[in-house]
Order: C-alpha cells, then structure tokens, then sequence
RNA sequence: GACCCUAUGGUCUAGCGGUUAGGACACCACCCUUUCACGGUGAUAACCCGGGUUCGAGUCCCGGUAGGGUCGCCA
C-alpha cells in the first residue's frame, strides 16, 4: 500500500525504508535463523566470507541462529576437500556456527536437527517437494525437465537493505515466465533446492550478495507455491577489485584463505570486511568484533559496491599486531619464519625469540618478516650493489674500520653501550651519527632499513657483528 | 536488448534542505628519531551531468550518463 499505482515508488522510498526497518523489529518476536550456504567450489571466495559475516553478525545481534549449509548440487566438482576449504575459512575468521556440518563428510552427523545439511543428501526432499508443486499445478513436465509455473507478473521484494522494490518482468519472462526446477537429468536446480531448504530449515532472514537480487521474484513465487511466507531479504553490495572490476575467482585477494597466508589476523580481515559495507557510528573504524556485534544491523548496510583496498587491510592490520601481546607476536612470527623455510631444526628458540622481539611494532604483516628479520637467520648476507653505491662511500669505509675496532673492544655487547660508543665516536669526529649509523646497517644486515640497530647488533652477538662489518669491508674494496 | 541496483576526494565513507562538505587509508612536505615504522604538524584532493521542486539542494523529484547485477536444464 505504500507503493503508489503509477509507479512513482522512488519518491516514497525514504519512508519505505523507515517501514521496514520498523517490520524488521516486529519480525524480531520470532527466533532470528540465517545461513551461509555456500557451493563447494575449492575456495571460500572473499565476498562469500563477508556474506557469512554478515549474516552470523545478525545472528549473534539478535541472538538467533546461524546456520551452514552446503550447496553441493553440483557433485562432478564436489570434493571433501573444497568443503573443508569452507569449514576452515569460517574457523578462521572466528565465525561458529550453530547447526550445519561439523567436518567435509556429508554422512558424518552435523550439528541441529534441520538436516541433513548437504544438499546432495536431500534429494529425496526436493523430489517430494516438487511432486506437491505438481499436485496443486504449479509445475510441469516439459522436455524432459520440470517447469514451475510462473505468474506473469512484476513482484515487489521488500528488501531490507534495498528498500521496497518493483521487479518487472524481463523480455524474456514476458514471453514465457516458467523456469527449470528439475533438469532433465533429474538433479534439481539451485532456486528450488534453495527455497526448499530455507523453507524447512526455518530460515527467517536470507542475507546474501545482491546479484541475487532479481532472482528473488522466483524464489519468492516458490515460496507461495509451498503455501509459505517467505523470509525477509537483505541483499547487501558486491566486493569489487581495486579497479571497480568484478573480483573474480583468479585475482589478487579474492580467496579467503591467501590472508592467513599472507600473515594477515583474522580481527583485521574481519573489521575490514565488515567496514566494506557498513559503518558504525561515531567516525570509528578499528573496533573489537563484540563492538561490531552490539552496533550491527540490516537497515544500516550500505547500498552501492565497494572496491576491496589492500592498503586499508594493511593498516587496520598493523592495528592489530600492535595490540599483540609480545608472546603472541613471537609466538606467530616463529609460525611464519617456519614457513617460510627461514627457520631450521637447528635454530636456537631463545635467538629466534630476541631476534622477533625487536621486530614487534614494526612490520604490518606477518609476511613481511622473512624479508624484514632475515639477516638474523643467515650465515651469508646478499649486499644490493644499487644499494651499496647509494648508501656506502669510500670514507665510510675507514669510518667503519674504526668503529669495528672500537666494538671489538667491548666487553658487554649490549645495545645502551654501542649506541653510545657510536655517538662518542660521532661527536669526536664532529659529525651526525648518520654517515656512521648508515654502512653499519648496511654492513650488518645488507638492508637501509630494519629493525633499532643497536639492539639488532646485540641480538647478533659481537662475534658475528665484527665478522660481517669486517668481511663487508673487505668485499667492498675488490 | 529487457529488467534491477548504485553514484561525495585515488580508495572506504560521514552527511539525511541552510556545514568553512567531516573522518580513515594512500600520497606529499616538515618535525621527532639510530633506519623503518609510530607519533605530531601541515598540504593536495570530492558532491557524475542536465532539468525541475524550494527563499535555499550533496541532500527531494524526473531524465541522461557511467559502473555493477540478473535474464541457464550454473550456483
């Protein structure tokens, strides 16, 4: 009644969003059931992890429940393992569910008692199902297939995130609206075994990516069929590549599991995702999951796509690493040296330790530690000859030479006594540490940049230290 | 082609009829500093276009344009 005859909705759309965010609190009386029901395709796509975000968000905001589902109609490209790939990207995240299956066996008993939770074990109820659809007329035989017969007809969806919306009919629907539920070789399609399961399972809010959004007119026409209300909708924006471009399964960043990888915390991948569509209040943007989980809801959700920053990711993830407890710093930078191959069977814990403990704060990304940590775990240091050119004159070289002899002659190699010997030795030669502190670096761990120096050197150890300054000289006088 | 959604700096966004259009990331400069990073200060940078409504429009309406989506016996 709120849409006007002539079709001028876009001038009442305000209001209509104010109506549904009041329906969404009416429809709250009721137990809140959402699912995440991906296809098993051997990777969790990145768009798909933030469609289970968002709706175990609405879960845990309203109390409902969340539920996994997993569509694997499609049995050829079925494996246990693409299913894992699911499981493990959702455990990642942090993101529990509460009924669905507990590992990538689709006979091995679930969680709930909705199942089973696999569609290729719910065949039998599709074909039930489809047999009731035949009995009131509302499918038929044609060519093999079964048709559902469709209305000819626009449909209003009334989206909770969209706001009300009219679907007109395509060119195509208007020649002929029916549409394939069971192929011709007998196994159902996704609309079908979609409703269906979302009937029985007692699905009170479908959240899912908006391309679905105009297949909704049929999924609603199912629901009717069964005689069922159907759930509220939320179709929520498209993750874009960083050129606006659709992200697709090979492009950078599109599979969930290539940020563990790339040593990102799942807190960080998750407060970007959840900022790539929704924002809370206040100008804030760093904030704990539970925060997220008080403020989250369904009318906020943005309406346009958002293209996926890594540089954003980066930052919000160094947020986190600086919330990282020492031990828990050491304890996943060890993880990533490993590896990464940088570390051995003969690695002393306790060097690795010191070594990591000046990288804390430093780096953005667990990745970035064997380049940025890799000079303590290396016998044979690799000097960029660009580097040396830029960085390392020959005077440097006498200066160096002293301050080798001076270091030689320390008895307790500790970062507070060569740091202040290098500053005598400056202020003797009546310059700024630069032109000192610059080949020393450079010399000790063949990089401009890395981590306090003084403390580097003493996690080195003397021995190790004279050695490099004294075979870097050396080299470089050849 | 038909249908649907969207449109504020490079990116993510705040804004809900009257603002010097706010913040974050990135970028640049300077300060701090043993490098990098952090921190601090500052700079550059935006309301897609055209009509309407209104005293007044980023904000409401219409139309373009652009981007995205859907139109499968894929999911």
């Amino acid at each position: 009644m709120l849409l006007e005859e002539d079709g001028r909705e876009g001038r009442i759309r305000g209001k209509v969003r104010f109506e549904s965010c009041h329906r969404a609190e009416i429809d709250r009386m009721d137990k809140v059931r959402v699912r995440f029901a991906p296809s098993p395709t051997g990777y969790l796509h990145i768009g798909g992890a933030r469609t289970a975000l968002f709706n175990w968000l609405y879960a845990r905001h309203t109390g409902g429940e969340f539920i996994l589902r997993i569509e694997d109609t499609d049995d050829a490209r079925n494996s246990q393992e693409a299913i894992d790939v699911i499981l493990d990207g959702l455990r990642w995240l942090g993101l529990d569910w509460d009924e669905g299956p507990m590992s990538g066996d689709p006979d091995a008993p679930g969680k709930g008692d909705k199942g089973p939770y696999f569609q290729s074990r719910r065949k039998e109820i599709y074909l039930q199902k489809v047999e009731e659809l035949k009995s009131k007329g509302m499918a038929y035989d044609r060519d093999g297939a079964v048709y559902f017969r469709m209305k000819k007809e626009a449909t209003i969806i009334d989206d909770m995130v969209v706001g009300k919306v009219r679907r007109e009919l395509t060119d195509r629907e208007a020649a002929d609206p029916d549409f394939v539920i069971i192929r011709s070789d007998g196994k159902p399609v996704f609309h079908l075994v979609n409703v269906i399961d979302d009937l029985l399972m007692g699905i009170t809010h479908v959240i899912r990516g908006e391309d679905h959004l105009t297949n909704t007119a049929k999924h609603i026409a199912l629901f009717e069929a069964f005689g069922a209300q159907a759930p509220r909708y939320a179709h929520i924006p498209l993750i874009l590549n960083a050129d606006g471009s659709k992200m697709s399964k090979r492009d950078e960043g599109a599979s969930l599991m290539t940020y563990p990888q790339m040593g990102y915390l799942p807190q960080a991948v998750i407060n970007q995702l959840v900022l790539l569509g929704w924002t809370p209040k206040g100008n804030r943007e760093i904030l704990p999951v539970e925060e997220i989980i008080k403020e989250f809801d369904l009318p906020q959700i943005h309406r346009a796509n958002a293209r996926f920053d890594m540089n954003k990711l980066k930052h919000i993830n160094y947020e986190y690493m600086r919330k990282l407890s020492m031990e828990e710093f050491v304890e996943k930078g060890r993880k990533m040296l490993e590896s990464r191959g940088v570390l051995n069977e003969k690695s002393d814990p306790v060097f690795v330790q010191k070594a990591l403990e000046t990288c804390k704060d430093k780096v953005k990304t667990f990745a970035e530690l064997p380049d940025y940590a890799g000079f303590y775990f290396t016998d044979v240091l690799k000097y960029d000859t660009e580097l040396i050119k830029a960085e390392f004159t020959s005077e440097a070289s006498n200066l160096l030479k002293e301050l080798c002899r001076r270091y030689s002659e320390v008895e307790d190699f500790v970062a507070a006594n060569l740091e202040s010997i290098l500053k005598t030795y400056a202020k003797e030669l009546g310059i700024k540490v630069g032109p000192l502190v610059h080949p020393l670096r450079l010399a000790v761990t063949a990089s401009k940049s890395g981590p306090s120096l003084y403390h580097l050197m003493e996690v080195l150890g003397k021995q190790i230290v004279l050695n490099r300054i004294n075979s870097f000289i050396n080299n470089q006088l050849d």
